[in-house]
DNA sequence: CATAATGTGTACTATGTAGTACACAGTACT
DNA sequence: AGTACTGTGTACTACATAGTACACATTATG
C-alpha cells in the first residue's frame, strides 16, 4: 500500500498543476505547519502529522479525511468515541464484519439509512 | 462515568476478598509491571497503562478487555486495523449507528451472524 | 540581472507515554 | 518480637510525538 506522504504529495502536485497556489509553502500555511515540516511529511521522512493537521490537509486537498487518516495509521477520534460509548456491541459488530465483503457491509449501511427496523 | 483506576481497584479488591492472591504486588507481577506503578494506576494518579497491560489485566481480573480499554480512552488495535482497511465504509456505518439504540445494533449483529445475505 | 518563490537540510524543543527502581511505613502472621 | 507482606511516595528514565526555526541552494519571474 502507498505511504501517506507520497500520496499527499501526488495530490498536492496534481492540484498545483491545474490551478497554482498549491506549493509546499502555501499548503503548509493553510494547514498551519512549517513548510520544512510538510516537506518532510511528504517524503515520509517523518511520520504523518496529528489528526487535526491531517483533517485540515484533507480539506485543502479535497480528499476524504477518513482515508487520509487510515493511511496515517489512525482512526478519527469521533469514531473512537462512538465505539467507546458502547464498546462491547461495536467491537462485536466490527469483528464480525471483518470477513464480510464490501457489498454485505454496504447492505447494512443502506438498511440503517432506510430505517428498516 | 467511573475512572479506569478506581474501577480496576474495585475488581481486584473484590477478587482478593474471595480468594486471596490479588494484592497489588501479585497482580502487578502477573501483568508485568512494578507494584508502585499499578498502585498509581489504580488511584488514577497516572494515566491508564498500555493496551498490552490492560489486556493482560482484563485476563487476570476476568473482565472484558474492550470495556477496560474503553474506560482507558482506547480502542483495541485489532478493531482499528479492521476500520483502516476499509475506512470509508466502516466510518460511514459507525457514524450512522451512533444514534441507533442498542437493540437496533444488536439486530444487525444477529443478521450478520446468521448470514442472512 | 535582481528578487521572489520553491523545496529541503540541520538543529533544536516541548510534551506525552510508559513505565522502573528504591525506600519506607503500616499491618498481619507465628 | 521478628519476619513478611502490604500499599505507596519520590525520583528518575527512555522513547515517541509533534512539531519549530533558520539557513541554504535552486528555479522561476518581472
Amino acid at each position: 500500500m502507498k505511504r501517506f506522504g507520497s500520496y499527499i504529495r501526488d495530490c498536492r502536485e496534481a492540484l498545483n498543476k491545474e490551478s497554482k497556489g498549491y506549493s509546499v509553502r502555501k499548503v503548509a500555511e493553510k494547514i498551519g505547519v512549517e513548510p520544512a515540516f510538510l516537506s518532510k511529511v511528504e517524503r515520509d521522512i517523518v511520520p504523518p502529522p496529528s489528526e487535526k493537521k491531517i483533517v485540515a490537509l484533507a480539506k485543502v486537498l479535497d480528499e476524504d479525511p477518513d482515508i487520509l487518516l487510515a493511511m496515517a495509521g489512525k482512526v478519527s477520534t469521533d469514531l473512537l468515541k462512538i465505539i467507546q460509548k458502547r464498546p462491547v456491541i461495536f467491537a462485536d459488530l466490527i469483528r464480525r464484519l471483518k470477513k464480510e465483503p464490501d457489498h454485505a457491509v454496504l447492505k447494512i449501511v443502506r438498511e440503517v439509512t432506510d430505517g428498516e427496523w
